[in-house]
RNA sequence: GCCGUCUUAGCUCAGCGGUAGAGCACUCGCUUCACACGCGAUAGGUCAGAAGUUCAAAUCUUCUAGACGGCACCA
């Protein structure tokens, strides 16, 4: 058989995909059994705006890895695929589309056209990471992709609204939100970071206080009754200190607090507040923080939060100063209005210092709020939005985590700890945006400011009696819907929608649903999901959303585990960004390296943990498929020699040629043995989500143990044409292929289908039916220890070892490779046998021509010595080439090493409280071991002198 | 400010109560008929520092130092 030397990723990876997809592979309805237990998973929705980044390759290769193991187990499995609308960024990019191409703004084109363009421009862009998933060999089911704005998607968003609304979760009214000038929209405190900015400044600004008492308590003063201006000289100020210093042109009091002895007097008093004209009085309340600044704060009702509650405790005006763009309105004064709010600034600051009226200045770290996506400074503003009492719904998420521990964390710590926290402080959320792209507020309003919230507009106006309405023109924030995504994507759309029949289903169930018998939909069938595969990042933003709305709305869990991965670095050790321009773009990587080497090196980073990226380290991986290659390379071009019909053999045949043909060598049972206890350790390691050590397990099983020695005992064997070593070792390969698949599924595939024998027959029971795959083969599970043979593994090991003192000898003595040296051992009867059985082994992988097994050693004095765990002596015979003083190094270097440890040993074996209290087996594993070194250190020290 | 994570071989990281591990890099030797994306053999670490618990600590506790993350912030 003619097969390449090096492993080409880009043929494998073209050749498989569309086969498994086009033969409906990814889908449930392949498993044919019944009786199958379903593994579902929704995939995080990815931004039809975005392309694939290294967060996605991480998550959707342990999810695929989650997915193919669980089909290979013979599961229903389903993992969802789908887009989120991503409201803001699609906004932006459209309106970007149409100032660039057009000279245009959404203003002009209007809403409806804006809306038809954004879906066209989804139509032309969104696909784009949906491809870039195919490469990754995700097997996700494509008929059951899901979009956020879908008909049915969005009937459930419309339908959540409207239930919480009359059930009274959502309600409409003016607060202190976050409000972003340059999207124009609010925001919800999760979409807003704050930045530290260490050139801060605080404004000290002097404000006059009035003499004469105010007319009327409380509010602010008409202006009709207005003092004069106190003249400078014997004028009482205010001094204030801020770091938004135009706020103040919305100042509506200040206030100190009530029990500052040097303020209270003043409580009551008027503020002739500057450059506006206006009156403000001076409150008292128990905010204020004496100790700060100046213990006298400016309050500004409309454009900060705390100072939006001091207005409402005084009863105090809410006076906006600013427009949606981040510019000053009419209400600061014609000096500033239009002016942007940071040009705004300035002038304050002038024109108080013309009038004297600025103290003074001091550097300041702050923090500001920075819009998440465009880091532009977010306003506190106050607004008319929708928002949702998230109180019942956090309590019941908090119930499920106290009573079941749902949902499992992945890294258990710190996950449910914070997850936890954030639950007990959670706030109502700011639902509305002020975007065309998303999914329009189902809410209408007539003419007299009354609301009808409603499914249609039909049916709002029918509530209405008939009254024309006009709906609100706010869309919804998009995690609303993605907070549906676990239930809307299984057809959930309001009452009654549940038990729809899905248009995808098992073909024995369709026979059932045809003679009448109900069946069970995909939101019955596939919710919960088993498992949440995401990034730290939108645990509260989305996890917490979804779980919440999940058991509010279908009464279910969401999922049972939520695995958090850690993010992936870059080279700099910062997370990657654009701006940073640190980022590794997936796709290279694939190109570079292939796509199985990308994601088996993902999956080798431990579950939750921070990676800085290394191209190196894929580069191992590359390797290790090549290794891989070449080892079913060599299988594949030797077992033409033999005249067994391998097309013939099944895996059942398979199993019965081997016990009927047995025995098997030494060789065959060890690594029957590491084979089985490596299925079972992988099995485990996936179970716990530890994928590094799954990675591992399988790595070293097939470099260092499959090829550096089972290839290498077997060689020459295989190469001579014997039948029952080439059926054996296809069937090592075979297994151990199939538990690499769910980590490298192109390479895995592509080798697969060349061997011998590999047909369907060998397809796990549930889809015998199907074309040939590893990816439909039942995966190995190492049970009940089938295999497991300790013995062999005892012997193998001594045989191992053997080797390798020879070999270190070798080397340490410079023997040429092309030399033949004699291995002379002297042992027990019983390692005597052991090493008879294996004597070609030995001589070939030690390069010796002669195995000398004897009771006793009979060499010359020139000779090189080790000696073997268990007691065993091994001489090589080096006349003319040993270098004695060379071999004494050697030799007290080995004595060196034991000596070290023996004096560890006696340390514990002699400390009476070791020897009283530790585990017994512990004690006498240590007196074993100690006699262990001393016999052997006896033994070298008598191969030292005997070099005199 | 509150909560949390990390600090282990030159580099990137596992291990998380009982003899310090991997990959890469380094040193030495090999084009040996699957693979130089390879083979063989070495070398390299008082597991950040200190104290404590324990027969036993890289692993548990506390403190310190450094790196980082989340949350909340007083103008």
């Amino acid at each position: 058989m003619e097969i390449p030397k090096a492993y080409d990723p880009a043929q494998a990876e073209q050749d498989h995909y569309e086969r498994w997809e086009k033969s409906g592979f990814f889908r449930p309805e392949i498993n044919e059994d019944p009786n199958a237990v379903k593994y579902s998973i929704v995939i995080p929705p990815p931004n039809v705006t975005g392309s694939l980044h290294m967060g996605h390759a991480l998550q959707h290769t342990i999810m695929d890895v989650l997915i193919r193991w669980k089909r290979m187990q013979g599961f229903r499995t389903l993992w969802l695929p789908g887009t989120d609308h991503a409201g803001i960024s699609v906004q932006r990019k459209v309106a970007e589309q149409l100032r660039e191409e057009e000279g245009t703004t959404p203003l002009d084109v209007g809403r409806e056209e804006f809306i038809r363009r954004a879906w066209a421009w989804k139509e032309q862009y969104g696909d784009t990471i949906t491809e870039q998933m195919r490469r990754e060999g995700a097997s996700v089911d494509w008929s059951r992709h899901r979009f956020t704005m879908d008909e049915s998607l969005s009937t459930a968003v419309r339908s959540v609204f409207v239930t919480l609304y009359n059930e009274g979760w959502i309600y409409k009214g003016l607060r202190i939100v976050n409000w972003c000038p340059k999207d124009k929209t609010v925001l919800s405190d999760l979409e807003v970071k704050e930045e530290t900015k260490k050139d801060g400044k605080l404004y000290y600004l002097k404000y006059p206080v009035l003499s004469v008492p105010p007319a009327v308590a409380g509010g602010a003063v008409p202006s009709d009754e207005k003092s004069p201006p106190a003249t400078a000289g014997g004028t009482d100020f205010l001094v204030v200190a801020t770091t938004r210093p135009e706020t103040m042109l919305g100042d509506t009091a200040v206030a100190v607090h009530p029990k500052d002895e040097r303020y209270k007097h003043l409580i009551g008093k008027i503020v002739d507040l500057p450059l506006t004209g206006r009156e403000i009085p001076i409150v008292g309340d128990d905010y204020v923080d004496p100790e700060f600044g100046t213990g006298a704060v400016k309050v500004t009702p409309a454009h900060d939060p705390n100072d939006y509650q001091i207005g409402l405790r005084h009863d105090l005006e809410q006076l906006l100063v600013m427009n949606d763009d981040g510019t000053m309105n009419a209400a600061a004064g014609a000096d500033f209005d239009g002016l942007d709010r940071f040009k705004a600034r300035e002038k304050v600051i002038e024109r108080f210092e013309e009038l004297g009226l600025l103290e003074r200045v001091e550097d300041y770290e702050i923090t500001l709020p920075v819009c998440e996506r465009c880091k532009t400074v977010v306003e506190p503003i106050l607004s008319d939005q929708w928002f949702v009492k998230m109180d019942e719904m956090r309590d019941m998420a908090l119930e499920l985590m106290r009573t079941e521990g749902v949902p499992h964390f992945s890294p258990q710590v710190p996950h449910e700890k914070v997850y936890t926290a954030w639950l007990e402080n959670l706030k109502d959320w700011t639902i509305s945006r002020q975007l065309w792209w998303g999914h329009q507020i189902p809410a209408w309003y007539d003419d007299d400011g009354n609301t009808y919230v409603a499914m249609t507009a039909e049916e709002a106006k029918e509530k209405a009696g008939g009254k024309e309405l006009k709906q609100d023109q706010d869309v919804l924030d998009t995690w609303f819907s993605s907070g549906l995504w676990a239930f809307s994507t299984f057809g959930w759309t309001g009452k009654g929608n549940a038990d729809a029949p899905s248009a995808m289903r098992a073909e024995p169930e369709r026979k059932r649903a045809d003679e009448g018998v109900r069946v069970p939909s995909d939101l019955d069938t596939f919710l919960p999901t088993d498992v949440l595969v995401t990034g730290r990042d939108i645990i509260f933003l989305w996890v917490s959303r979804m779980i919440m709305l999940t058991k509010k709305f279908v009464d279910k869990k969401a999922f049972e585990d939520v695995i958090v991965t850690g993010t992936v670095l870059g080279k700099d050790g910062k997370p990657m960004s654009k701006s940073r321009k640190n980022g590794v773009d997936p796709i290279e990587m694939f190109d570079k390296f292939g796509v199985d080497a990308t994601r088996i090196y993902l999956a080798s980073i431990a579950t939750g943990a921070d990676i800085k990226w290394n191209d190196l380290l894929i580069e191992t991986y590359r390797n290790f498929a090549n290794k891989i290659w070449n080892a079913t390379r060599f299988c594949l071009m030797n077992s033409g020699k033999s005249d067994f019909d391998w097309s013939t053999a099944n895996e059942s045949e398979r199993k019965k040629y081997h016990e009927e043909r047995g025995p098997h060598t030494l060789a065959d049972r060890w690594i029957n043995s590491r084979l089985s206890k490596t299925a079972k350790a992988l099995n485990k390691a996936l179970e716990n989500y530890q994928f590094h050590e799954a990675v591992s397990l399988i790595y070293h099983f097939f470099w260092d143990e499959f090829c550096d020695w089972y290839i290498e005992l077997k060689k020459d064997e295989i190469t001579a044409g014997n039948v029952l070593a080439s059926a054996h070792i296809f069937w090592v390969l075979d297994i151990a292929l199939r538990m690499l698949h769910p980590f490298m599924p192109y390479l895995t595939e592509e080798l697969w289908l060349k061997l011998p024998g590999s047909s369907n027959d060998l397809h796990h029971s549930a889809y015998r039916d199907a074309e040939a795959s590893i990816m439909l083969t039942e995966f190995p599970q190492g049970k009940s220890g089938e295999f497991v043979d300790d013995q062999a593994e005892a012997e193998m090991q001594l045989v191992i070892d053997t080797i390798k003192r020879v070999r270190n000898i070798r080397s340490e003595m410079n023997i040429k490779p092309s030399d033949r040296v004699e291995i002379h051992v002297a042992g027990s009867a019983e390692t005597q046998g052991i090493l008879a059985a294996n004597e070609a082994q030995i001589k070939k992988l030690a390069r010796a021509d002669k195995l000398v097994l004897t009771d006793s050693l009979a060499v010359p004095k020139a000779s090189a010595k080790a000696v073997l765990t268990g007691g065993a002596e091994i001489a090589v015979p080096l006349e003319g080439l040993i270098d004695f003083d060379k071999e004494r190094e050697r030799l007290q270097n080995q004595i060196a090493k034991l000596d070290t440890e023996l004096q560890r040993l006696n340390g514990q074996l002699s400390n009476a409280n070791f020897v009283e209290r530790a585990p017994a087996e512990k004690v006498q594993e240590l007196r074993e071991r100690k006699n262990e070194i001393e016999h052997q250190t006896t033994t070298l020290n008598a191969n030292v002198i005997a070099l005199e």
